[in-house]
DNA sequence: CGGCAAACCTGCGAGC
DNA sequence: TGCTCGCAGGTTTGCC
C-alpha cells in the first residue's frame, strides 16, 4: 500500500486524532516488526502527549513531550484503523494499539510485518539509520528539474532504479514510478545519465504531477485499505501503466509490457516511452 | 562500486 | 475442495 501518497493520506487521517492528544493506554502485541521494536517500548510511548504528526518520504514520524520521536514506516502491508467509539475485538496482525485521553483507539495492523517502529530523541533524528541521506520531497521546493538532472548526472543504473532509490528523491516506490515515467515518456530501461535536458525537465514535472493527484485522490488501494477511516484511496483508477500487462496504451493502443528490473515489476508502454 | 538474488512475512488468486 | 505456485505497494544484506 504505501508509497509517498498513501502514507500523507494516513498522517492527514492520524493528525485529528492525535496531535495534541495523549497515549492513555498503549499496547504492543509482539516484539518485533521486521526489527525489534525499541526497549521498552511501551513505557516510553505511555503518557505522551504527541506535539505534531508529520511525514517524511515513507516514514510517519509522531513528536513525543517526551523530546523523543516515534518513526513508524509501513512496509508493503502496514495499516492504521481509527476508531471513535467502542473498539471491536482485535483482529488478526493487530501489533499495536494506542487509545488517547480523547477516547479514540488507534491500531496498527500489518500481515506481512516488513512494517518498522522505532524511537528516537527529536533532536537526532536526522541521524536515525532509516533517515539518513534521504533525498528531497518530489513534492517540496527543493526537487526540481535542476535538481533531478544533477542528481542523474554520472549515475550507470537504470532510470527505473534511480527513481526507486530513496536518496535520490524521497517517497516514490514502484507504482509512481511507473507511471511518473510512462507520462514523461521515457523508457524504464535508460541509462539515468542519459536522461537530461528537455527530457529531465519532463520527468521532474511528471514525478511532481503524478504524486499531488495521488496525494489529492486519497492514494491508491490494492487489496487494502489505505484511509484509516476504511474508505478506499481512488488513484488506482487513474493508473495508465501499473498493473496493466497486456492491456492497451491509453495512448497508442499497444499493449503495455511487464518486465522485471532489480526484482520488481515495471509496466511501461515500449512504443511511447522512449 | 554495481547488479542481482535472497531475506524478512502473510495472503490471495490462478491453475491443476 | 485443496494443493502448489507466483505474485504483492519496501528495504536490507550478502554474494559475485
Amino acid at each position: 500500500m504505501p508509497e509517498l501518497p498513501e502514507v500523507e493520506t494516513v498522517r492527514r487521517g492520524l493528525e485529528p486524532h492525535l496531535e495534541g492528544s495523549v497515549l492513555q493506554q498503549v499496547r504492543c502485541f509482539r516484539e518485533n516488526l521486521r526489527k525489534p521494536f525499541p526497549d521498552d517500548f511501551v513505557t516510553r510511548l505511555q503518557g505522551q502527549r504527541i506535539g505534531s504528526v508529520n511525514r517524511q518520504a515513507k516514514f510517519l514520524l509522531l513528536g513525543l513531550s517526551s523530546g523523543e520521536t516515534l518513526i513508524s514506516h509501513l512496509g508493503m502491508s502496514g495499516k492504521y484503523r481509527i476508531f471513535t467509539s467502542e473498539p471491536p475485538a482485535l483482529e488478526k496482525h493487530d501489533h499495536v494499539e494506542w487509545v488517547t485521553d480523547k477516547g479514540v483507539t488507534i491500531r496498527y495492523n500489518d500481515p506481512r510485518r516488513f512494517g518498522l517502529m522505532d524511537l528516537i530523541e527529536t533532536t537526532r533524528l536526522d541521524d536515525h539509520p532509516m533517515l539518513k541521506g534521504l533525498g528531497p520531497e518530489p513534492n517540496g521546493n527543493f526537487f526540481g528539474p535542476d535538481y533531478l538532472k544533477a542528481a542523474l548526472k554520472g549515475r550507470g543504473c537504470t532510470i527505473k532504479d534511480a527513481l526507486m532509490n530513496q536518496k535520490i528523491v524521497a517517497g516514490l516506490g514502484n507504482i509512481y514510478v511507473c507511471e511518473a515515467l510512462y507520462r514523461a515518456g521515457i523508457s524504464p530501461k535508460k541509462k539515468a545519465s542519459t536522461i537530461k535536458g528537455e527530457r529531465a525537465d519532463r520527468l521532474a514535472g511528471a514525478i511532481r504531477e503524478v504524486i499531488n493527484e495521488a496525494i489529492e485522490s486519497g492514494g491508491s488501494s490494492l487489496k487494502d485499505y489505505v484511509q484509516t477511516n476504511g474508505e478506499m484511496g481512488y488513484f488506482q483508477h487513474a493508473f495508465q501503466v501499473y498493473g496493466r500487462a497486456g492491456e492497451p496504451c491509453f495512448g497508442c493502443r499497444s499493449p503495455i509490457r511487464r518486465i522485471v528490473q532489480a526484482g520488481r515489476s515495471t509496466f511501461y508502454c515500449a512504443k511511447e516511452q522512449r
